[in-house]
DNA sequence: CTGTACCTTTCCATTCGTTGGAAAACTTGA
DNA sequence: TCAAGTTTTCCAACGAATGGAAAGGTACAG
């Protein structure tokens, strides 16, 4: 892969989308100079971004003024791969909380962190705060480790090179992680004791696409206690099971 | 409402977020010169867009060089209204699906067209081809014509320009759809019949928000020999139950 | 393994839109 | 009536976008 003369950012574009920014999901409506303030933009600067980025319709205006993000862009979103795989997952999701009893969640990488895109609540639950949306670190969590393994070399480099520490457990150190990701490409399968969170580990196994490539990890969540072995087989066979969901889904696309 | 002395089209972020335009249900996955074509947009330019829409991440490059919609538009389209919208409402979907055994849809008004962001078919059902992410007619449809009707000016002035005839019984004369809305506006309630598809029939009531503000429109298809009468309390029931449990989920947003 | 067709990437002189300080216009609240 | 905050407009300096063209890949047929 050839090095960029220009960098992300040079591009006009790239520096409105960066408005979005400004939108989370405490933060779902706001004001012209609100997204200013949290972007750090020059108030007339915002002010004809926001215009852009409504004109093409990923924001909307209400009557009051405020910006909120627009339907278009919720849309686009339902084209998107998480949409697809939490849909066909979501019968082999319930199977797997049925087996277990843990608290199962699926992730698909996003940059350098894995989005939540869905999550059941087992019977044996303790309360977790990660809904659909929220985000898990790469290298501390069950499925973050499991989606960086198969993520591409550059995305790998990025992350290793900003390794916190989330618990007194979290593996800080890039060629130890180097190493356990290693184990993790050859096992398909991911650990995280307490990495993330105390008393809590996670086993965690990818959701191959077509070919070799990963679309997705799913996790289970368990109190520090439980023999995180016993969890394998039925992750395994979710796992499966929702790979060829998948594919059965997107091959309705494509025919007719 | 001051006149603007430049168009949208002028700025560069918006012709770059044309591109989006490439993609929808069946064309999820494209590579560059399918974007080029679909958009009619010079390769070199196509190509430098896609970057910079890459760079801002609301598309993401797979390993094998095709573009498809990224799982941050994903992560935005959670923030937006219909996300919220569909899962508060879902239960009291359920619910009027069971009382009247027809199919029910919601929709909320992007630009120009209605989207629909759920669907529940009833008992007595037909096959329905509006799944969530379809677009239906402001002008020849329930929920269209109550999104419609409570839209501000700009956007009724742009919708009677341009009345396309969908069944023998769509009205296509400005006057008279005028004339309706401001019907529907009064009694907060649309009917549709054969207006979209012919042997079927719809009734439709805003889902009012903070406000006077209509956040959505809630309708109920019926094939021609049902008496639309009789599924109106249902669905202003329905409409208000909705109403409520919006309300009551934003509000959790912002305490905490 | 040569040619053909198609796709992706890069280059660069010209053109055109962006930038943001500043001022004006508007809104709130005291 | 004034003060503080917000939104909108203006415009000269600056900088990025544009797209034809050429180069670099890839795939397949003969």
């Amino acid at each position: 892969m050839a090095v960029r003369r220009t960098a992300p950012g040079d591009s006009v574009t790239f520096r409105a989308l960066g408005l979005l920014n400004a939108f989370d999901e405490t933060h779902r409506v706001l004001s012209l100079s609100q997204v200013a303030r949290r972007t750090g933009t020059p108030l007339a600067t915002t002010h004809r971004r926001l215009r852009d980025l409504v004109d093409g319709r990923l924001l909307q205006q209400r009557t009051d003024g405020l910006y909120e993000i627009g339907a278009r862009t919720w849309h686009l979103g339902q084209l998107a791969r998480p949409t697809s795989m939490r849909e066909a997952a979501l019968p082999h999701l319930q199977d797997l909380v049925l087996r277990t009893g843990q608290t199962v969640h699926v992730g698909v990488r996003d940059g350098l962190t894995a989005l939540v895109i869905d999550r059941l609540a087992g019977s044996r639950t303790f309360t977790t705060r990660h809904l659909p949306g929220s985000r898990l670190p790469l290298h501390s969590t069950g499925i973050g480790k499991v989606l960086l393994a198969f993520a591409p070399d550059d995305v790998q480099r990025q992350a290793l090179a900003r390794l916190t520490s989330v618990t007194e457990f979290t593996v800080t150190d890039p060629a130890r992680l180097r190493r356990d990701l290693d184990q993790v490409r050859r096992r398909r399968l991911a650990e995280s004791l307490q990495q993330n969170r105390l008393g809590v580990g996670s086993l965690a196994v990818p959701v191959f696409g077509q070919g070799e490539t990963v679309m997705a990890a799913i996790g289970l969540l368990a109190s520090g206690d439980v023999r995180l072995a016993s969890l394998e087989d039925p992750l395994r066979a979710c796992s499966h099971a929702v790979s060829r969901a998948v594919e059965a889904l997107e091959q309705r696309w494509y025919e007719q």
